[in-house]
DNA sequence: TTGTAAGCGTTATCAC
DNA sequence: GTGATAACGCTTACAA
């Protein structure tokens, strides 16, 4: 074949492939999206005609013939939670296996710009959607709605029954986690939670513990329950405070990993005894904290199928395959070895 | 204006807004990207017309009739570590600032899927790429050649000059805190490293600590060396493995933070003292660990900033601004109080 | 099995 | 300042 008369300084188009391996434009089309549908030979042609050139498809023109870009679009709070990217990491390694591409936003917690890179996403035309929490500003429902994209909910499940989704029941951990403390015998509690505004499942996993307390005849003491956000300076802060009751709590729930990572790093500079003077609980990935230091009780969320899920879920919905409109994945208690009973006073 | 007449069951396109505007395409075409070029008076009849249909433009087209996507595709090793996700989040962050989307394909260190998700990017019609490292299949910058694409490597300074730049000398912050090491009296060293097979930043941080070894006439026994994947157990097996050796190490370096909250883990595991008995030494970020347990030596890497900067280089290349086309990020010897000398023996 | 040709929804180049 | 109109590169009936 004489590649030089085809090629040109610019980058090979289709028609380039086409003439090349002298069949039209169409059956180079179909070669590349239906193998099947061509004959071997001519397709072999193709094929060294596509090396030759070092074809790559115009995605945008695919897109904007075929309706449909292969490209699923993210939108989650942020990467700089663990938490968050490990999901996100799942999610993007599964659909690359499909020969999706994944398109990403993210907030930082602020609604308006949740629209925004929603908009953004739709507007590059994303097949699907995948949306962390359950809460959005209402234009991110109405865009999906006129625009009749798959979507999926994730990292909490819809109360309303609306909406697709895959997650945990925040609320459920929560609860867990504090009849376990219960049992253990613990009756002075405090939390350091994360920010509820704006964060259903800081609230949830909030409302989860005050649930289970009342159920005991127990009420959190208006110190007792702060708000700090997702960093360790907050869960060293926010230890500190709590601490400032009349009662000492003997055991403190916390929000997420990264704010009782920070209490336990106070508790350390306080030279308070974990978990021998005071007991302490968090959410998410202890993995890291509770190899250096034993005596933390944790609900464990798996993050990873979470994305794996979500990921599944959408290509199946796009595939034209029945989904399960509500997919609640289990979470576990993992109790370290020295988690201790309250000490007696 | 009557918007019933002209909004059907479909989404709106540019000549429903033109449509209902009573302009041609053309002007609202210009009205969206060009604002400045049209009446006042018109755009605000324009931007009632895309408010009333709820229009969102269609980003193939546009792409293909402008050979731009906005659109800014990076690939990295994995989300799983935190470092590369707080880069990551950076990059999008700034990214959609500027107005572009990010596309994220990963490998987790396997050079052939590297190659895949970036073509998968290119076809995608990215207009410009993050590439994470500075060395990668032929094909890849084969692609990014014939198709002319800007792109900027990261992580890593790539010493050939051939390619345009910006991250961090790995080797010269191995030096650093190897020398930091020496200063401080210890002699009998240990190094726990990534693998470096495929992973050049894992490769000149062990290179940097034989460098600085050497010049004081100091050899790394061979089995006070190991490679372990970045994950808590391999780094825990990891220091069991160097304390076989005949010498105990009194200094052992870890080849990222991970593998170094892995092997205190197993100190304390094996009831050693850290630093009293021995110094443990970390790169990235290790907050979390320094936060539980005082006595770790790291080498802090400002993660964030890189991704915020490779944008900003990208994004001033796309605009045709001069840039730099080698930027080496500062990094930063963080020195725990307690970092202690090695014990007298 | 392969070819022809009509779009897909924008932007850009001209005129007016 | 605004309006026709021809690309942009591909997919997909429909024909052959």
């Amino acid at each position: 074949m004489d590649v030089k008369r085809v090629s040109g300084r610019k980058t090979a188009k289709l028609a380039d492939v086409a003439r090349l391996a002298r069949v039209s434009a169409a059956t180079v089309s179909r070669a590349l999206t239906l193998p099947h549908k061509v004959k071997p030979a001519t397709a072999a042609r193709i094929r060294q005609a596509v090396q030759a050139l070092g074809y790559v498809a115009h995605g945008a023109a695919r897109a904007l013939a075929s309706r449909r870009t292969r490209t699923i679009g993210a939108v989650i709070p942020t990467l700089d939670n663990a938490i968050f990217a490990t999901t996100t990491h799942a999610l993007q390694k599964t659909l690359d296996e499909a020969g999706y591409t994944l398109l990403l936003g993210s907030h930082e917690f602020d609604a308006e710009v949740e629209a925004r890179v929603t908009r953004a996403l739709i507007e590059r035309g994303v097949d699907g959607l995948v949306l962390l929490g359950t809460t959005h500003h209402p234009s991110v429902f109405r865009m999906i709605d006129t625009h009749q994209i798959p979507y999926v909910l994730t990292w909490a499940l819809d109360a309303s029954g609306r909406h697709p989704c895959v997650g945990f029941d925040n609320r459920a951990a929560a609860i867990r986690v504090t009849r376990y403390l219960l049992d253990l015998g613990h009756r002075e509690f405090a939390v350091i939670a994360g920010v509820t505004a704006g964060n259903e499942r800081a609230r949830e996993r909030l409302e989860g513990v005050r649930e289970a307390l009342a159920a005991h005849g127990i009420a959190l003491a208006p110190g007792s329950a702060v708000e700090k956000p997702f960093t360790l300076a907050a869960g060293r802060e926010g230890l500190r405070e709590v601490l400032r009751g009349e009662q000492r709590p003997t055991a403190v729930i916390c929000g997420n990993d990264v704010l009782a990572i920070g209490a336990l790093a106070e508790c350390h500079a306080l030279g308070l005894a974990v978990p021998r003077e005071i007991s302490l609980t968090g959410f998410d990935d202890m993995e890291i904290a509770a190899a250096v230091v034993p005596g933390l009780t944790t609900v464990h969320f798996p993050t990873a199928e979470l994305g794996a899920y979500a990921a599944q879920h959408l290509l199946a919905r796009l595939a034209g395959e029945p989904v399960e409109t509500r997919t609640e994945l289990p979470v576990a208690l993992v109790v370290r070895a020295s988690t201790a009973p309250p000490p007696h006073r």
